[in-house]
DNA sequence: CAGCAGATACTTGTCTAACAATTTTGCGGC
DNA sequence: GCCGCAAAATTGTTAGACAAGTATCTGCTG
């Protein structure tokens, strides 16, 4: 607040913020699958690190929810279930309302939130799906920050690894028009500048359910067949 | 959720939790006042730990605000000003109203609520300040886990070790009357039992901005002489 | 052949000791 | 009195070790 903003990030300057980067994306792009264990040997040997940075690095992780972790017991990736899948939502969607309710009150509309807009768009014609994902992720995250909250930007990033992580499960088979959510996010900056709170509020809500709607469905027809789960490396 | 809630918590089991625990009860009565330091070999001799689970235990003190520290800096608790009192009154008014209005939506008053304003009312009439305002934190806790989301109940614990240092440096000087602390609470719990969505966060509101009004109105006036950060030990 | 008990291997929790990197402090010179 | 440099303090990271708790496998018994 007092110093000025940091205007541009570097890469990690600790060995644990790098670490933590790094699962963090292999976790989130899903080249390390949900129900696969994480343990501490395994992280001390792929990187080269001591047993005390992997186990910061862990836990870590698992205070954000990216890894499922019980005393004594190895990390696993956490597959979501129907119900983590309505709770998490539920917890976003709590945060994000709240966010553009106050934007739209201020009728601030973020300059960030629109860049991201225009990256999903050109990674939707690329048809690169990560990217858009990422991208997707950083407009509501945008959305967050731009209400100038600390707290409510450190909650909002408690939970939204989660749902990279959901995102990034439901990728591999996407059923979603992008332009549906294009349409779904100018809505929601159109009320926000508007000034109409009860809109914002609306259109987000309706965005948030939809993209929910899309994963449960998903994943009811998933757990049917009951496939085992992958194995690899 | 599917496991039968723990009906008494035990001593935590582990050196960590134990260790964070005590130091999280001392900074969060001023036993460690505010601006004052903590090092981590200062734990070390403190305590009979190694350094490696002091440092774990100050990391975990800092995700939850009750310690600052950047990098390669010694930790020091904070002292909270007005700009982030607000942010912090912000926040938690995002969670608890939207934890309200669930709660009204369901009709579901939470017994471990009433039971912790039972606390409070003896707490007052014991004189006992420091149980009082643990069992006030206590009741705003039961009503955001009534609801049963996981995930806002961790991004309500994730602010609330800080809501709960301000009232510790607030307490030494206590200017308010816990009567109408009790009958705000008890229109909060009528809202909700009433099921009247609006009510139960128009009472939740003003009760979280009157507690906030006083805390900066202190603060206010204590600012003012420019007090230099006491240093002892 | 099935089921259970014990033994073994694996993994995590914590400690001691040490060195590197960075920040703070104190001293001396100008 | 102020600035810069050196020493002290503090944190970041590593290595190795041992205890304790889990998971797995083997072998015995019915």
């Amino acid at each position: 607040m007092s110093t000025s903003p940091p205007r541009f990030t570097l890469a990690p300057s600790s060995m644990i913020d790098a670490l933590y980067e790094s699962l963090r994306q292999r976790i989130i792009n899903g080249e390390i699958a949900p129900g696969e264990k994480v343990t501490e040997a395994r992280v001390v040997s792929e990187y080269t690190v001591a047993r005390p940075t992997a186990k910061a690095c862990l836990e870590r992780l698992t205070a954000v929810g990216l890894l499922h972790r019980t005393a004594h017991r190895t990390a696993v990736v956490p597959e979501l279930d129907v119900a983590e899948i309505l709770d998490l939502f539920f917890a976003r969607d709590s945060i994000e309302r709240r966010a553009v309710q106050r934007l739209a009150e201020l009728g601030r509309v973020p300059a960030a939130a629109r860049a991201a807009q225009e990256r999903i768009e050109r990674a939707v014609a690329d048809k690169d799906f990560a990217h858009q994902v990422e991208a997707d992720i950083a407009f509501h995250t945008a959305l967050v920050d731009a209400v100038g909250s600390k707290r409510l930007s450190r909650m909002h990033e408690l939970i939204m690894g989660e749902v990279h992580l959901t995102m990034g499960q439901f990728q591999a088979h996407r059923t979603t028009d992008p332009r549906t959510v294009a349409a779904e996010h100018l809505a929601i900056l159109a009320a926000v500048e508007a000034g109409d709170q009860a809109a914002a509020a609306e259109h987000l809500a309706g965005h948030l359910r939809a993209a929910q709607d899309r994963l449960v469905a998903r994943l009811t027809r998933d757990e049917q067949p009951h496939e085992p789960p992958r194995v690899d490396a």
